[in-house]
DNA sequence: AGTTTCCAATTGAACGTTCATTCGGGTGCA
DNA sequence: TGCACCCGAATGAACGTTCAATTGGAAACT
């Protein structure tokens, strides 16, 4: 099941989602090594045994969330419907995944505007980029899409499906499944190719 | 000019562009108040003068950004022109206002995915709050721009001008005016009314 | 089976540094 | 003289990281 032959990994798993929690929070700097530690049930110190430093546990952290993000969406994709379902699928099952894990959310929010992602440019889930990426890709190359650069597109999907998790979780709005669907109709609308 | 009635507030300006340039390079925990002062030209305990901590700095930086964001926006914006027309301007402007302030992009980008968004929940641009956000909601109301939340519509049109911006900045294209305006019509024929 | 060896895992107090903030004092203008 | 502005060394708290000491359990040996 993992890509590493782990022994167990509970403690770096424990340390993952206890500073997932805490920099949901209070922020990358508004949360300790020492309250990483205590909220995870262990020692400070026993996070440099799985861990060179805090720059590399949050980057560590960032690898880990896009993978278990990659997994949910590879979970509800199925390569057999028609593309324009798979990108409906691929915007709700994302959607929804940050719905019910909002930890990784703020996370992966506060990761990608910071300087760590640059930093650590270049660093990313496999999974993402080799089973994710593709597709959209593929989408482009074959003209189902509109012509332009990824790096265009993935931010405008990015932050529509960021912004749908977003209102939900402010309480404000109660998406259900089938209004989820149509407001990535609605995008996919937008990117498609118009006729 | 100035909403305040300000002597000079040359030193805060300083403090503010100082503040700003650091930020974009070394985040909000890497840049201490002592090299905000250095970068600033001014004694560290001068920046206690005009304000109370690093978190009211930070507050009123993010105030006094989207004013200015604002101001460059109004600036370009022509009532009389057509709806589409407006739109369109609206995106250009702002997507030339963060090309040419990069600084003041990435600090935007930075704090709202911050704990400060959500401490000082609220605070924000009345500039932007009076006049901006009322040309979408109008376009909203009326049938313009198809059915949706504010609060969904802003961030994907936000997130479509920020990835354009920094695509540009990254050195890897070079848009011009018309290539922008080009994006914009994009955006513009998935945001309004389907016909 | 009992004993010894060994090392990864774990602890938490201690260290040194960094940082936001304070404060006592200085300057120049009204 | 008073007041606003400004300085920068000093302060003390908070933080990331280190490390000597302890544990526990698996292998090696008798």
């Amino acid at each position: 099941m993992n890509v590493q032959l782990e022994t167990s990994g509970v403690k770096k798993i424990a340390i993952f989602e206890s500073t997932l929690l805490l920099v949901k929070e209070h922020g990358f700097h508004g949360t300790p090594m020492s309250r990483i530690a205590k909220n995870a049930g262990v020692a400070a110190g026993t996070i440099y045994h799985y861990f060179d430093s805090k720059d590399t546990l949050i980057k560590e952290l960032y690898i880990y969330v896009k993978n278990t993000l990659a997994e949910a969406i590879l979970r509800n994709h199925d390569p057999e419907k028609p593309y324009d379902r798979g990108f409906l699928d691929f915007w709700v099952s994302q959607c929804t995944f940050f719905i019910e894990h909002p930890a990784y959310l703020y996370f992966l929010e506060q990761y990608i505007n910071s300087p760590y992602a640059k930093q650590f440019h270049g660093a990313d889930s496999e999974l993402f980029k080799e089973k994710i990426k593709p597709i959209f890709t593929y989408g482009i190359e074959n003209g189902l899409i509109r012509k332009m650069d990824y790096e265009l597109l993935g931010p405008i999907i990015h932050g529509s499906i960021v912004a749908a998790a977003k209102l939900h979780l402010s309480g404000h709005h109660d998406f259900t499944r089938e209004r989820l669907y149509g407001m990535a109709q609605v995008i996919w609308d937008g990117i498609k190719t118009q006729s």
